[in-house]
DNA sequence: GTGACTTTGTGCAATCGTTCACAAGTCCCT
DNA sequence: AGGGACTTGTGAACGATTGCACAAAGTCAC
């Protein structure tokens, strides 16, 4: 049998249909964000020199990204703050109002419904809910908090683009079913599992745990080094390691 | 060949230093988290098929991935369960405790300290900080917030790695450089900033606005599609985007 | 022990992303 | 008006990551 073609489902990989490489895509909301500093303070054009360094990234990554939206700057000028901002604003799609339906009222959900960065920036959140009696009719943020049975007749109503999925793992795939069902077509998963989804939807997860054990990773890594210091340099932390897997070689 | 050296330079990535790319490291957490589940349920091995698909990946970067680690499979078996939990563990460096820090016990900081994923694997958190009085005193998950003005304090007694900063984004910067001078070497910042760290001091971002932005994109690239593709299927999408980008045309 | 079958580990090629280096504009000063 | 200083936008080199295809290495049935 040559090569059982994998099923194409829930593939995550969206989209290089148009031409902003995703990279780019995910480090515009980084530029957005220190263009709204810098406006805020009342500068009216910065350099692609200043906006990096004010972003944490390299000029040269910076304005090729930009480029990719077209060629806002000026030569020997740099880019206008506010031109800027309208510019990757309408290309994130920030122009319009997306509806947001959190699932989940426990402690991330709250802090969710309470996260200020939501309503800033054309994000409006239209439903909270829980499938604890005790928390329905709670307020949140303003926000009422709906028995979990609303959830299709919600997201139908409000027309909401956006579910929030912040359940512990073990109803997080059920949740994440019904939402699509409904009509919702990205996801923003908090629990800490993998979330199938039909070809078609878009899945992102932020988790917690992961980015803890990433960090665990290099310091165990740091210390490793650290044995081997003084004048050592870092081919010889390599060695260290090395040592530590031949250990289990055997 | 003149052969130019790369100057070694502080750049942000830390470590091709030793075999595994940071590719690969970021999804190790996600095939211990697979075989978790995999070993409640009692499986004792796995095909690097199964695996992936549990974790969402194709299985030819699975056994690339688990190739920097090891030779830990069995040719016409698989791999067991168990025996990868344990080292993807010791690789992640998950084997011994790290001491956790929380600055800010606001909504996010209440969740963060709530959440059961911490204790499960080798994290301990050891102090909750906060800036607000009122605060001062509460018992999160069986810890006592504690001011802010303890923090160099508390980092040095309770030997703390790692560093997660909750606070708004005004004071991160400041919070995150005192945790740096106090010994910290590793900062989970979940503030919706840029931190500047000196080097060797590795930072991560949690960032839920721009995971939401990324979102928006593809949704808005999407209905774009649509439009072109489809009929007026979607009606309600067709209008909503015409009068968004109108709003702004002018 | 043998042969059929399964699955890993990996060289290779293609793709994707980053960095360098510089021509082409733009502004300012004289 | 012209020259010098500065900055963008981008071709090209480089490096990292992914996916393919298959030999090597094991298991299982008999």
């Amino acid at each position: 049998m040559p090569s059982p073609r994998q099923p194409r489902a829930a593939r995550q990989g969206p989209s290089r249909a148009a031409g902003i490489p995703d990279a780019t895509v995910a480090r515009l909301p980084v530029y957005l964000r220190a263009l709204a500093a810098l406006a805020e303070e009342g500068v009216a054009t910065v350099s692609s020199e200043e906006l990096a360094a004010a972003a944490g990234v390299g000029s040269a990554k910076l304005r090729k990204d930009l480029s990719h939206l077209g060629s806002y700057g000026t030569r020997g000028v740099g880019y206008d703050v506010e031109y800027l901002i309208y510019q990757i604003s309408r290309e994130l799609g920030l122009t319009q109002d997306w509806r947001v339906v959190i699932v989940g009222a426990g402690n991330l959900g709250h802090a969710l419904a309470n996260y200020g960065g939501f309503a800033s920036r054309g994000f409006t959140v239209v439903a909270v809910l829980d499938a604890d009696e005790a928390l329905i009719g709670e307020e949140i943020a303003g926000i009422r908090v709906d028995a979990i049975g609303q959830l299709e007749r919600l997201v139908v109503e409000e027309r909401a683009h956006i579910g929030v999925v912040a359940t512990p793992a073990s109803s997080a795939q059920a949740v994440c079913d019904r939402l699509v069902a409904a009509g919702v077509t990205s996801v923003l998963n908090f629990a800490p599992c993998v979330l199938d989804v039909p070809q078609g939807v878009m899945v992102r997860k932020v988790d917690l745990s992961t980015e803890l054990q990433i960090l665990a990773f290099h310091e165990q890594r740091r210390v490793a080094a650290d044995l081997t210091t003084d004048g050592l340099d870092a081919a010889t932390a390599t060695g260290v390691v090395a040592g530590g897997l031949s250990e289990l070689a055997r």
